[in-house]
DNA sequence: GATGAATGAGTTTTCATTCAT
DNA sequence: GATGAATGAAAACTCATTCAT
C-alpha cells in the first residue's frame, strides 16, 4: 500500500473516529437530558447510535467518563465564548448581555423541548466546570476593577450570578416557546440592580 | 385484650412506625448527602438503620419515592418558616434576612460536612417544592406591593432569587467552617441591590 | 365465670373459628382461581378477608397446606356425592349422569366467570384427590361388573373418563353462559359410546 | 474483516445463539418437569446450563415467557405431525392410532422418568396450542365427514378426545416403564367405542 | 476499530413466616 | 386467638463491562 493511500486511509479513519465520538456524545447529551444521568444507561446511549455496544468503550472508559466529557465539552464550548465576550465588552452590562444571552440561546438549542431535564450538575463537578466558574469570577473581578471592595467575597458573588443564570434559564426552558432574550434581559437587570429595581420595570 | 390496652398498644405501634419512618428518612438523607442520589442504593440506606431490608418497602415503594418524600419533607419544613417570616417582616430586607438566614442555617444543619452533596433537585420536582416556589413568589409580590411594575415577570425574578440562595448556599457549604450568616448577608445584598453594589461593600 | 357462660363463650369462639376458617378457604379458592396457585400470595388471600395476615397461620401452617386443604375439601365434597350416586345408580348411564352433572354444576358454581383459571391440578396431587380417583375407579369397576374383561386396564380407563370430564368441563366454562347440562349430556355419551356415536347425534 | 469472514462469523454466532436458546429451553423443560412450573425458578433453569444468569434474559424476558415458549415449541412440534397424519390416515381409527401413538411416544421422550410433572397447561394458553386444538378439531370434522350430525358440538367432542389423550398419557408416564403403545391402544378404543366397549376387551 | 452476546456482581423487590403486644 | 409490622432468605432482573471473532 503506498504512503499516499495509507495517508488517505488514515485520514478517513480519523474522520470516522471523530464522527463516532461526536455521535456518541450527542446521543449521551440527549439521553442524559431526557432520563437524567442515573436513569440513563450506556445501552440507552448506544441504542441511539448505529454503533454496537462494545464500541462505546473504544471511545469512553465508562458511563461516568462520558458524563464528565459531556460537562467538559459544554464548558469547553462556553469558555472561549466567555473569553471573547471579556475582550469585547466595554462594561459589566455589555459583558452580561453577551454572556447570558449566549448561555440562554445555548440552553434553548441543547435542551429546548426537554426543559424538564436540564441536568443540575454540581457547579464544579469537573475541571472544565471549575474553569468556567473561575473564568466568570476573573471576568467579573477584572470588569469591576477598582469598584470592587478589597474584602468583597467574589466566590459568593460569582456563585450568586451563576445561580441567577441557572435558575432563570431553567424557568425559561419551561415556557413554550422559550424566550431567551426576554429572560436574559431580566437576568441581567437582576444582577446589575437587584430585585426591587428589576421589579420596578417590566 | 381490653380496649384500653388495645389503644395503648396501637399508640405504641404508631410511635414505632413513626420512629422507623424517621430513621429511614434520616438514613436516606445522610446517604444521599454522602453518595449523591444516583450512587445511593436502597441497601445503603437500610444498612444505616437497624431494620431489615424488606422493612424499607413497608414504608417506601422505591428509592425514587423516598427521594420525593425527602424533598417534600424539606419543603414541608421550609414552608411554615417562610410563612412565619412573611407575617413578621416589615420590609423586603427584613424578610430576606429572616428567610435566607433560616435557609442557610438549615443547610448547615442538614448538609454541613457533606458540602459536596447538596442535591440539586429540580426546583419544582414535588408538590411541596412547587409550594415553596409559590410561597416565595407570593411573599415577594406582596412585600414589593405597588413598587412592582404590572408587567414584571415575577416567575423569573423569583427563580433568580432562589438561584442566588441555592448557589451561594452551596458555595457556603464548601467552606470550613460554613458561615451561614456571612453568606446570608451577601446573598441578601445581592438580591437587594445587585452585584456591583454588593461588590462595593465587604 | 360460671360454667354456663364459659360454655356459651366457648361455643361462640368455636363458631368464630369455623367462620374464619371458612372465610380463609373461600378467599383462597377465589384467589387461586383468579391468579393460579403460584401467582397467588398469602397476602392476596388474607386481603380478601377482614382478618390480619398473622391470623392466617392460626388456621393453616403454610400456603401449601391451604392448597392441599382446598383440594382435600373439594374432594371431600365430591366423594360423598360419588358415594351417593354409586348407591343410587341403577346402571352406568345413570351413574355418569348423576356424577358428571354434579361435577359440572360444581364447576360452574365455583369457577363460573373465571373460566380461564380452572386449576389443572395433577390428578393425584393430594390424598383426597387420589381418593377421588380410586372412588371413580371402584365405582366403574363395580358398575361394569362382569361386563369387565379381567385384563382390562381400569387405571387407564378411569383416567380417560376423568380426562373427558375435566376437558369438556373446562370447555364448558369458557362459554357464556356455561351450560352444564348440555355439556354433561355430551360427555356422558362420549364415555358411553365413543366419539363417532356421540358425533352422530346432536 | 472481509465480507466472507464476516458472513462466516455471523453464521457461527447465529449457531451459538440457536444452541444457547436450545440449551435454555432444554434445561427449562427438565426443571419444569422435575419441580413443576411454580416451584421452578429462573436460577434453577440457568444453573443447569453453563451460561451466566444474565444470559437467560438475553433470550427470554421472564419465567412466564419461557414457559410460553416451551408450550409453543411443543405445539409447534406436534402440529406438522398432526398434519401428516391427517393426509395419510384412511379412517378415524388409522388417524387416532397415528396421532395418539406419536403423542405418547413424544411424551415418553420428553417427560419419561419425570412422570409426575407433565405440565397441565391450559389447553389454549398459547396460539400454538390453540392451533393444535383447531387442527384436531378440523381433522376430526373432516374424517367424520357426513357421519357427523350437523348440530354436533365438535368443540366439546374435541375437548373430550384431547382430555382422554392427556390423562391416559399422564397415567402412562407414571408407570415404569411407560408403555406408549399399550396406552395408545386403550385410548384409541375408548375414543372409538366408549368405555364399556373398551372395558370388555383387554 | 467494530461487533454484539456473555458475563456476573449487584440491585431491587417480594412474600412466607414470625412474634411481641 | 387476633393483630400487623418486621424479618430476611430467595427470587427476579439490570447493566456496565469484557472479549472472542
Amino acid at each position: 500500500m503506498s504512503a499516499v493511500i495509507e495517508t488517505a486511509e488514515a485520514g478517513r479513519r480519523a474522520q470516522t473516529k471523530a464522527r463516532n465520538r461526536e455521535a456518541i456524545l450527542a446521543a449521551a447529551r440527549r439521553v442524559f437530558a431526557e432520563l437524567g444521568y442515573e436513569a440513563a444507561s450506556v445501552r440507552d446511549i448506544i441504542r441511539r447510535t448505529n454503533l454496537a455496544s462494545g464500541t462505546f468503550y473504544n471511545y469512553f472508559r465508562s458511563k461516568e467518563e462520558i458524563a464528565r466529557a459531556l460537562a467538559a465539552d459544554a464548558a469547553e464550548r462556553l469558555r472561549p465564548l466567555l473569553r471573547a465576550e471579556r475582550e469585547r465588552a466595554a462594561d459589566l452590562e455589555g459583558w452580561l448581555d453577551g454572556v447570558i444571552g449566549a448561555y440562554f440561546r445555548y440552553l434553548v438549542e441543547d435542551y429546548g423541548g426537554h426543559a424538564a431535564a436540564l441536568p443540575h450538575v454540581r457547579i464544579d463537578a469537573t475541571p472544565a466546570q471549575r474553569a468556567v466558574f473561575e473564568e466568570v469570577r476573573e471576568s467579573l473581578t477584572r470588569i469591576l476593577g477598582d469598584r470592587l471592595a478589597p474584602q468583597a467575597d467574589m466566590a459568593y458573588l460569582t456563585a450568586g450570578a451563576i445561580g441567577i443564570a441557572r435558575y432563570v434559564g431553567e424557568q425559561m426552558l419551561r415556557r413554550t416557546p422559550p424566550d431567551p432574550d426576554g429572560a436574559a434581559r431580566i437576568a441581567v437587570r437582576l444582577i446589575l440592580h437587584g430585585l426591587p429595581a428589576a421589579a420596578r420595570t417590566a
